[in-house]
RNA sequence: GGGUCGCUAGCUCAGCUGGUAGAGCAGUUCGCUUUUAACGAAUUGGUCACAGGUUCGAAUCCUGUGCGACCCA
């Protein structure tokens, strides 16, 4: 008997563990048998508008549930419990009359978090609220440490997502966010999939990361004795399959890129990859239009979202150039001035924005659209023309060589969703992937390294194609109004 | 990378210009047969993130480190 260190943690588990060794004496610790029929949910929505006095004359019984414990109100001879199951929330009540006096004595003993077994039948109290009354209890799994407050749940950003699970089952809106997740990637497959498009998957471990610029995490095969790179997009191997036959094609899993972490980039992230033979770039826009209304009316959306604020109407996607884009912002910028590099830089310099000597006019052009437009594209709109320097993988625009045939999608001043009609001619990829060598060699290192085998694909004829890639991370932010990507990924990385 | 803010009981949070570390919830004990943030009574629980420094005395002031949040690059 210790009468010290009573009450903190280190007892609270000591308390627990003493009664899950009564448990186990019992042999009834960590049960499997006790099989669950309803969900909470089901029976507020089957059952929940029913009176008092029908649901009496209905018998709603022979009911089991099963969940944790995550309110107790508990009397000397009946009390109320609130369970949590998979679905949701429902009062549990539990009296003297209808269990075992000894299971009723033990039963107060059982603590916020254990899972349990109920059955019975359904009722509504007094007050109106749809119960189980129970005919038998069995505690099923012992919570041996505590859960959180029980009003407030686990309001420490760290410790939720650390420890994700105890975020899951204290905090509904969380584990909300993430069953809506699901549903955005199962509708996003499902338009995809209705279209004709094919899901394939692609290696995650390349020889040479390309399809992107970004820099690669670098691991090691013991058996080749060969350092390999987690890919930073799939985009080289999904074009390989529309070289092998495959007219359209899709892709929805990680890359990997090796960046800081912040609450809008996280290390490991998920996207959308889907290229289809022989479309149109307008056609090929108004799709990717689609998946994204589809997705957000799958979680229930209406057509007006917010979003940190913004009010954005996805019944109206916008398509805008780059160049007129850049011109409505920086009123001293002319049209000419746009291929002019020694003007870039000069107004870049003026307006503070960074460059390094080696960018060209393109790149340097890029960056004060990033700096001085992007954030202003709420409304949902299409960028399109952008530079051919900075589209390494995009064909040239028909009429003007030095513009490549792409778009990327801004809402709420983010980018959701880039494409471009692929470049398939191999001698005009051959001499940019050159230049990228070039400039991997020149200190940037995040342009992309010389893929001959994506050349010789190439070479071997691909017919003209349109790709995009959607980043579904960001598209869940967009949906649920989150403006934390750690908020719609499970397990976030952060610093250990 | 820079700046600002935060880190106190298992959880949620107070703690003033430096003077013995607090509440609610959870836990423990008792009471209570329609409660619902159940209630009433009693009670337990702390390396104040970590490491230094100033001081008679530091959760509090100073410096550094770690982790997080926000802003900037």
């Amino acid at each position: 008997m210790t009468d010290s260190n009573t009450g903190g943690e280190a007892t609270i588990l000591e308390e627990r563990r003493r009664k899950l060794e009564e448990l186990r004496a019992e042999n009834k610790a960590y049960i499997n048998d006790f099989i669950p029929s309803e969900h909470a949910l089901d029976l507020h929505e089957l059952h929940g508008a029913f009176s008092k006095d029908e649901l009496e004359k209905a018998q709603v019984k022979d009911l089991a549930l099963a969940g944790r414990i995550v309110l107790k109100r508990v009397m000397g001879n009946a009390s109320f419990i609130t369970i949590r199951d998979g679905s949701g929330d429902i009062q549990i009540y539990v009296s003297k009359n209808n269990i075992d006096v000894d299971l009723y004595k033990n039963f107060k003993t059982w603590d916020l978090g254990d899972i349990i077994g109920v059955t019975g039948k359904l009722f509504k109290t007094n007050t109106d609220e749809l119960t189980v009354e129970a005919h038998s209890i069995v505690l099923i799994t012992k919570a041996l440490r505590p859960m959180p407050e029980k009003h407030k749940g686990l309001a420490d950003i760290e410790t939720r997502y650390r420890q994700r699970y105890i975020d899951l089952m204290s905090n509904p809106e969380s584990k909300a966010i993430f069953v809506k997740r699901s549903n955005i990637i199962a509708a996003v497959r499902s338009t995809m999939l209705q279209d004709g498009f094919l899901e394939v998957e692609t290696p995650m471990m390349h020889s040479i990361p390309g399809g992107a610029v970004a820099k690669p995490f670098i691991t090691h095969h013991n058996a080749l004795d060969r350092e390999l790179f987690l890919r930073i997009a799939p985009e080289l191997h999904l074009k390989r399959l529309l070289v092998g036959g495959f007219e359209k094609v899709f892709e929805i899993n990680r890359s990997f890129r090796n960046e800081g972490l912040s609450t809008r980039h996280n290390p490991e992230f998920t996207m959308l990859e889907f290229y289809a033979a022989f479309a149109t770039f307008q056609g090929t826009i108004d799709f990717t239009t689609r998946i994204i209304q589809s997705a957000s009316e799958a979680i229930g959306n209406s057509a007006q979202i917010e979003w940190d604020g913004d009010q954005i109407d996805l019944t109206s996607f916008h398509t805008k150039t780059l160049a007129e884009l850049v011109l409505a912002e920086n009123a001293d910028l002319s049209n000419e001035d746009l291929s002019n590099i020694e003007t870039l830089r000069t107004y870049a310099s003026d307006q503070k924005i960074s460059y390094k000597d080696s960018w060209g006019a393109g790149k340097i052009l890029l960056e004060i659209f990033e700096k001085t437009v992007e954030p202003k594209l709420i409304q949902p709109t299409f960028v399109t023309e952008y530079p051919v320097e900075v589209s390494p993988l995009s064909r040239r625009n028909n009429e003007d060589s030095s513009i490549a045939d792409r778009f990327e999608l801004f809402i709420g001043g983010k980018e959701i969703a880039n494409g471009f009609c692929e470049l398939n001619d191999p001698d005009d990829q051959a001499d940019r992937f050159r230049d990228q060598v070039k400039a991997k060699a020149d200190g940037d290192d995040e342009a992309m390294g010389f893929d001959e085998d994506y050349i010789a694909a190439l070479e071997h004829g691909m017919p003209p194609a349109v790709g995009v890639g959607v980043g579904i991370d960001r598209l869940v932010m967009m949906l649920t109004n989150q403006s934390s990507i750690r908020d719609v990924i499970l397990f976030p990385q952060l610093k250990s």
